[in-house]
DNA sequence: GAAGAACAGTTCAAGATTCAACTACATTCC
DNA sequence: GGAATGTAGTTGAATCTTGAACTGTTCTTC
């Protein structure tokens, strides 16, 4: 008995489920990350953030909450708007009535690299995640994963 | 009728699925990534590493398979071993029958830096995953990971 | 047994990410 | 109204990641 047995560790179940994963959730991201990059030119968070300011009220978000939606830090945000700005698909207007903030403003272009990334990038999630599982295995995975998302 | 219809797109719960499942994501790992950090120093790949080390045949393995048991680029794990070995936890020792290669060993205080990181992280991990779901769906989720996880 | 292909691992340079300052504005509260 | 505190966003420097090119070894096949 050396105190141990006060910290809880997982299951053999528990943690086969955890490498499982832990190795899912790699290969999907790096696989979807290097297709949606290969055939648009875009990142996975570069993707998130045009479907984010997409389906804005106004195409529009100020950074801050931006970046929440996307779970990146404040300071990756800025860069990676910094980027696509320079790429065309994105740009920052001055806030009118908050003079600290920002507006990202989705342009006509990042539209259209966003329409025109999204048809294989959804191609590719279906068969990279949906068509490998059955209705019911879909139906939990959400109730699990709405449960795990939260902070 | 344009077209668009032999593209499949998501159904509007696979859409709200895929979402979840990607905050939940991105969630879990800055969350673990972000403690594990701050009370141990390691990463969560050099965590990882360290894992695979351990549990290998003489706290030993080539290169090439650590990469790819940890999932990360040869080029990616050349430069963390090299990090690892300055940090003391890691040491290189070339491959006698395959002089192209060389072992990455797990030293003593890799070892110990493990034992001390293990059980705070696998708290983490019990709090932030295992102990939000019940059995039932802890069984599927292994069951959905295990699908997906496959390349 | 030699030529060519494949493989293990590293290197280099460009680009991305992180974290802690930092600036500037807003809010609170006395 | 003004000092203190909080918030939005940026900056800079150090660190980390990426991908292609490269070295040296092994495997294949004729």
């Amino acid at each position: 008995m050396t105190g141990m047995d006060t910290v809880e560790w997982l299951s053999g179940h528990e943690q086969s489920v955890w490498r499982s994963l832990l190795r899912a959730q790699s290969r999907i991201e790096s696989e979807l990350d290097r297709d949606l990059q290969r055939e648009s030119g875009l990142s996975l968070v570069e993707y998130g953030i045009l479907v984010s300011l997409s389906e804005a009220d106004g195409e529009r978000m100020r950074m801050r909450h931006l970046a929440d939606s996307v779970i990146v830090s404040k300071s990756r945000l800025t860069h990676q708007i910094t980027r696509l700005e320079r790429m065309g698909y994105v740009r920052r207007e001055p806030c009118a009535d908050d003079r600290r903030g920002y507006w990202a403003v989705l342009t006509a272009e990042g539209g259209a690299a966003l329409a025109a990334a999204a048809r294989g990038h959804v191609a590719k999630v279906r068969e990279r995640v949906f068509d490998r599982l059955t209705p019911d295995q879909v139906q939990v995975l959400g109730e699990v994963m709405g449960a795990l998302e939260r902070p």
